[in-house]
DNA sequence: TCCTAAGCGAGACGGTACGTCTTGTCTTCCA
DNA sequence: TGGAAGACAAGACGTACCGTCTCGCTTAGGA
């Protein structure tokens, strides 16, 4: 919309003051235990302006998902991921090698789950599109197009969630390496 | 235990009608709107008895869980896993959809959140174990065994939710077909 | 307080509304078998709304009890109560009168106990100050002041109370000129 | 009855477990924060047996009151109370000062005030008595026999309870004297 | 000596009320 | 006129007691 770009400074400081609070929270207590009036404390907001922005808790946290899934999105299609790989998966193990202290103090949260399903639905839009386009050049699988894109998809988001929560052993690289090897198959 | 076993048999029921009450109201209303108050209503229970063998609602979820894990673990141990394959995905598949009604109550709930846990738990166990002995018997890789064994316990769930929230276009015995064409090389 | 007098108007109206509720309970089922819930059902108030202004239904009660302090007070000092007596125990047996629908039905509940309580220490105060200033003026007594008004001040809520209790079969002016007969060597 | 004297010694026994307990909670934390289940645990009785014996509480309170209340029915007909003026006050007063403690801790509780109503009772009763012999000998006053009889059983509670809440400052003698002079006229 | 009924402990249970917490709406006032 | 302040209704939560109940064990007193 023309409003957005014309979007007061006051409401676009107001917004920002909410984000930035949400995630000090998150950090100092986890996404579920930081309420509404948290919140509003810390942002030095009042109740009704809250309200007037954003829905709900979860509102304010998935408006911040948009960036993230951008910046995905463009890793996932920039040269760097120019391989013959299907997967991309390098820029999203060091997305979260770089915000690891904020995905970790979400784990077991209703927030990492918002958070997941936004990064999860842009990787599986790209890699269905991948999958489509390698097709149609003649590319063959034994298992179809949209079960491949699932599992690929879901399992890299859940090599990465068993690396964060298992204390990061490994490199974002060496993650990325394992990945393709894992999944040369698919 | 022994004490397990000797426990009062009204106790055991009105267990059992929490629970009774619980799944037949997650299939109605879905976990996370169901309050405690729904379920001693419907369990025909005291509040107080309620929280005299359960702490939270989460806790009666997850004391029906056991018997899930168990299920799963002895089916994973079973002859039909005695495959080549490392993991015996097929009685997952078929559990799921046995009781596709009951998971999909359940969908974008912190109840999913402690079942998919449970079943994750019981599968990286028994899969960290099979990939040990087969390196003891000799067997190479080029990926360590924590990591093979979080990414194939990470992307069955991550196969089967995916199967479950897309309409389960697959048969079982199908999704266990190209979940292992699909982690051949892992 | 100043802070009291602007006190928000939706606030005192919140308050008025509750002690309303509160007046119409105690008649209805008797001050003990009013129950919060029931205050805040008649009331039309939230249940935090309740605990926001008051700690508990007692406090409300005693909330009340000021202005009744106040107005025995303020009859205590009035010119009816100039006469040659200690103490003017009119003004008291006609507001009993006056309300004995309200405090019959507090008959025998904790409530009856704080109200007799707020009206006990007003009088004692003022008989207790009417002594020592007669004293002052050269007034002797065979029994120190401090026994006399604890007496005075006792009889005279003991007294009112088996008037209640019994039926009230007097007029509230042959009460009091019984009353100061009997007191009269006190 | 007779079946009290028959009564089951164990029943006797588990009855006066239940007092002491109930005396010994009692001074230890007050009357109102005595619960049935400290009542049980400390006598070693089980919840049922409790119930058996008494329905609340306060029944078992009163069932201590009945003693009480003959001791002063004794000491007021007694040859101690043989004096020319209504009242014995003097056992009274002498049986507060020996119970000072477990009285102290009943002070504001619902407990007090069905000791209170046990003696008060127990002194209305022969006060009225008195009174209506004297009359009936030819003794006349300006105030009728049950305003006299209300106002001397309640002035005499009053004044017990004035004594007992402001930290006994005189002797049970000296009160006695005081209350002989202060009620001269009644 | 047995046996049978009562007393009893243990404690599960349904139920009521409590005081706390968080949410999302609504009102008032101020800059 | 938009935003800060915060009162408010709604309703779930976990806790504390209550009075009822079922269950076996013990423990006389009469057969």
């Amino acid at each position: 919309m023309a409003e957005q770009a014309t979007e007061d400074r006051r409401v676009r400081r107001t917004k920002q003051r909410l984000k930035d609070a949400l995630n000090e929270l998150i950090v100092e207590k986890g996404y579920d235990r930081v309420t509404v009036q948290d919140l509003i404390d810390r942002a030095d907001v009042g109740r009704s302006t809250f309200y007037a922005h954003y829905d709900t808790k979860d509102d304010l946290m998935m408006s911040q998902l948009g960036p993230l899934q951008e910046q995905m999105g463009w890793a996932l299609g920039s040269d760097r991921a120019l391989t013959e790989s299907v997967v991309a998966s390098l820029p999203l193990f060091e997305h979260i090698a770089e915000h690891h202290e904020e995905f970790r103090a979400m784990i077991g949260s209703r927030g990492i789950a918002l958070a997941e399903e936004a990064v999860h639905s842009a990787l599986l839009e790209h890699i269905g599109e991948e999958l489509r386009r390698r097709e149609r050049q003649g590319e063959r699988h034994a298992v179809p197009v949209d079960a491949r894109a699932g599992f690929l998809a879901g399992s890299l988001m859940a090599f990465a969630t068993w690396w964060l929560e298992n204390g990061m052993p490994y490199s974002a690289a060496q993650m990325d390496e394992m990945f393709q090897e894992l999944t040369r198959t698919a």
